[in-house]
RNA sequence: UGGCCUAUGGUGUAACUGGCAACACGUCUGGUUUUGGUCCAGAAGAGUCUAGGUUCGAGCCCUAGUAGGCCAACCA
């Protein structure tokens, strides 16, 4: 037995579609972006799911642009998508676009106008909105939804022929205008668009909606399951509606042989084309092989046979066979949508719509700011395509809303960026040390691990002299032995290098601290608890630092209705300062991630030039330190305001304690005991007469009864029929802790 | 005057399909440490939204509630 790793629902419903036939080359995936924007933390959630299943099963994941909206979509938009697949190191097994299948989309809308399934509309878009109704209340039918087919035929070729103005007609699926699901209601499928498509330029001046595009180019690439978010959900129905209408179209030679072929039924048939293809079929019946027929539940040998021999399936595999070199497909997967919920973190935002009002209205530099929740924006800031893709499968897939806090973020990066960045020691708000015993022109260089988590990383030097930088916040005059760092008397340890002291300050005229005066000691073995990263003043070189805050001090900055998110923005979300490095970051190269020692990660930035480096703060190290400080209100998620809870009634608090009481060990049950107490002073006999007629076997809630109405009884509760009724029922029972605390009264 | 989806520690997911509620993040102790980092050891924290029911046994099944989300673009 191998040991069992829990799936998630949707490689559940996978492994049970494999359990029931379905062969594992058969599965394949796809993750379908618009091309009107960039790819964001939360789509790298939907990349996850469907990439990760191609992994897991070895199956084909094809990478689509749903580019049916010309108004919106561009190049660039594509360019960057591929690139930041690419970066998070997954391969796509085709590069496709739904306006490949415009052409077969316009055959398959063209069969549905013939089979009465789809009507040309030319009503104002107001006056269809108002015949669709609201979800509460049914549609009416539009005055066109009965013209003949030759005119709906008519009008819809002169649509896609450009002899009609923008939003004059519509082509609607003629559905039902009074089904619950609003999308049901005739929805359209397409609108007349006089836009230059990025693709397919002005070859169209038609275009296919979502829903008629996006399951059908499933269907052509036949995808086994197609996963988007929840809010798809209601699409499902006309999803299938759409799929189950063009598969038929697609195999109805196939289907109605076998409907011919005598003791074929409508269900078998419907069996055998989803089961096998036409190419399949005719392999069948061509090499006799009854094996794929008969393993098809519900066929069976006999009918394998009679199918085998059927005088209508050999013509049809005649038919078909010299048309399957040609355009004939014969498709079998139906494509499944199955929904998840999609990923929120805490303190940004994720809509594409608002991302883009970010860029536009220069609020961030770009869509790659490095405060951008986009996967340039990480990218830029520092995060490792695995950190991200490790963040991924921790966060898990179910179908519940979820909110996400960025800390998981954090730490992926953290864990992945402490075993590979090498450690270098930067000052970033510097006060001069001076060290007084040290001789003025000396210098030394010291040896220093580049990663103690590596043991491949190495040693490199660096340089010590009598006038270093350390950080400001690294020295007190005084402070209490809660302070490791260096105060007045104290000593520390200069990382890589000496134990110094501290003797007196020099200040300036407004009483800062310009310098401090230490003495050093080469005797490194001594223990000392505090231990600081430094660099040599005259050595060091300095660097642009770019530190980032989260951009919004609001916990879900869009989810106000009266406001507006641009309100939440942190105006201290970029702080730039100059920081003073070790020399032999001289030449870091652009990408290049490092440890600030005791400080955090950073990476070195593409604006950086040949004279002047600048770093990306990725993220800064866990600090236990900075937690006893009596910190100054610093938006801290700790402090979002606790949901004003409403308080539950005593006496259902009461019933809930009651409930699980008899399976609590000794020690859990004399508290909850003690809690019903408590509680059963809040609570008055009308409250708790009605619960004396709780079930036999509801042991628990009876105790917790019990229990309360001793409290009651010991405050002054007069006995009455029902409460004496009550207490002798309960002496005969079972349940030996309720027996005893019915003896107690 | 509707339809669909969801409900498990602070957060996110599990619980092998009905068998003592587990893992990760976060929090708190303690130890190691030339990073108040890492690492190691440990702790606290939910009895599974509520009420009924089925069952020897329910987080899981049934019924009714409650709460939250989604659905009325010629967007995707």
């Amino acid at each position: 037995m191998s040991e069992y790793t829990p799936l998630n629902f949707i490689e559940q419903i996978i492994e049970e579609d494999l359990a029931n036939g379905l062969p594992k080359e058969k599965l394949r995936f796809r993750f379908p972006p618009e091309p009107n924007g960039y790819l964001h933390i939360g789509h790298t959630k939907a990349i996850g799911i469907s990439f990760g299943l191609g992994e897991k099963y070895n199956a084909p994941v094809n990478l689509r642009f749903d580019d049916t909206n010309p108004a919106k979509e561009e190049q660039e938009y594509v360019d960057a998508i591929k690139r930041d697949i690419a970066w998070m190191g997954y391969k796509w097994a085709n590069e496709l676009y739904s306006s490949d299948y415009f052409d077969e989309l316009y055959n398959w809308a063209l069969q549905l106008i013939e089979d009465g399934k789809a009507y040309v509309d030319s009503q104002t878009s107001e006056e269809m909105a108002e015949q669709k109704g609201t979800p509460t209340q049914v549609g009416t039918n539009s005055p066109y939804r009965d013209r003949s087919i030759e005119e709906n035929l008519d009008l819809f070729q002169r649509m896609k022929a450009g002899e009609f103005p923008a939003g004059t007609h519509v082509l609607r699926a003629k559905i039902d205008m009074a089904d619950p699901n609003m999308l049901m209601r005739d929805p359209i499928m397409y609108r007349i668009l006089y836009a230059h498509h990025f693709r397919t330029g002005d070859k169209w001046c038609i275009y296919p909606m979502y829903d008629w595009t996006h399951g059908e180019s499933d269907y052509i690439e036949q995808i086994s399951h197609s996963l988007c978010s929840l809010e798809f959900k209601p699409h499902r129905k006309l999803y299938n509606w759409f799929r189950d209408h063009v598969f038929m179209y697609d195999r109805e030679k196939s289907f109605n042989a076998l409907l011919k072929t005598h003791g074929v039924g409508k269900e078998t048939a419907l069996k055998v084309i989803s089961h096998l293809s036409d190419l399949e079929i005719i392999n069948a019946i061509n090499y006799q092989k009854i094996k794929p027929l008969k393993s098809i539940r519900g066929v069976g040998e006999k009918r394998a046979k009679i199918i085998i021999h059927s005088s209508d399936m050999r013509s049809f595999a005649d038919d078909v066979h010299l048309l399957i070199n040609s355009n004939y497909k014969g498709r079998n997967i139906r494509p499944k949508q199955r929904e998840f919920a999609r990923l929120n973190l805490s303190y940004t935002i994720m809509s594409k719509r608002n991302l883009l009002r970010l860029v536009k209205q220069g609020i961030v530099f770009g869509w790659d700011d490095p405060r951008m929740p986009t996967i340039s924006g990480l990218r830029r800031r520092g995060y490792t395509p695995s950190s991200i893709r490790e963040f991924i499968k921790k966060v898990g897939v179910a179908k519940r809303e979820n909110v996400i806090d960025v800390s998981l973020l954090e730490f992926c990066i953290r864990e992945d960026l402490n075993k590979t960045a090498n450690r270098v020691m930067a000052v970033l708000d510097p006060v001069k040390v001076v060290i007084t015993n040290y001789p003025e022109d000396k210098e030394e260089w010291l040896q220093a691990e580049n990663n103690q988590e590596d043991d491949s990383a190495g040693y490199r030097e660096v340089p010590f002299s009598r006038e270093l930088y350390i950080e400001k916040e690294d020295f007190k005059e005084e402070a209490g032995n809660k302070f490791f760092r260096l105060k007045l008397g104290g000593e520390v340890r200069l990382k890589n290098a000496y134990i110094i002291k501290a003797h007196n300050v020099v200040k300036d005229a407004d009483g800062n601290i310009t310098e401090i005066h230490c003495t050093y000691d080469t005797d490194t073995s001594k223990k000392v608890k505090g231990t600081l990263h430094w660099v040599s003043i005259k050595h060091a070189i300095t660097a642009e630092i770019r530190e980032y805050d989260r951009l919004f001090m609001h916990e879900a900055p869009d989810s106000d209705k009266d406001k507006d998110f641009i309100e939440f923005l942190n105006p201290n979300s970029l702080k730039v300062r100059t920081g003073y490095l070790e020399p032999s970051l001289e030449d870091a190269k652009v990408g290049e991630r490092f440890q600030f020692q005791r400080l955090g990660y950073f990476v070195v930035d593409e604006d950086s030039t040949s004279s002047k480096l600048i770093f990306n703060k990725t993220v800064g190290l866990r600090d236990n330190w900075s937690k006893q400080k009596p910190k100054p209100q610093n938006n801290n998620s700790q402090n979002k305001p606790k949901q004003p809870q409403q308080k539950r009634p005593a006496i259902s608090v009461i019933q809930q304690l009651g409930k699980k009481y008899t399976n609590l060990p000794a020690e859990k049950q004399a508290k909850a005991k003690a809690e019903i107490q408590q509680l059963a002073t809040e609570v008055s006999y009308e409250d708790l007469e009605p619960l004396f007629g709780t079930a036999v076997k509801k042991a628990g809630t009876r105790i917790a009864v019990m229990i309360s109405l001793k409290e009651l009884l010991n405050n002054g509760l007069e006995r009455n029929d029902a409460i004496d009724a009550f207490i002798s029922k309960a002496l005969e029972d079972k349940n030996e802790l309720l027996v005893a605390e019915a003896q107690s009264i």
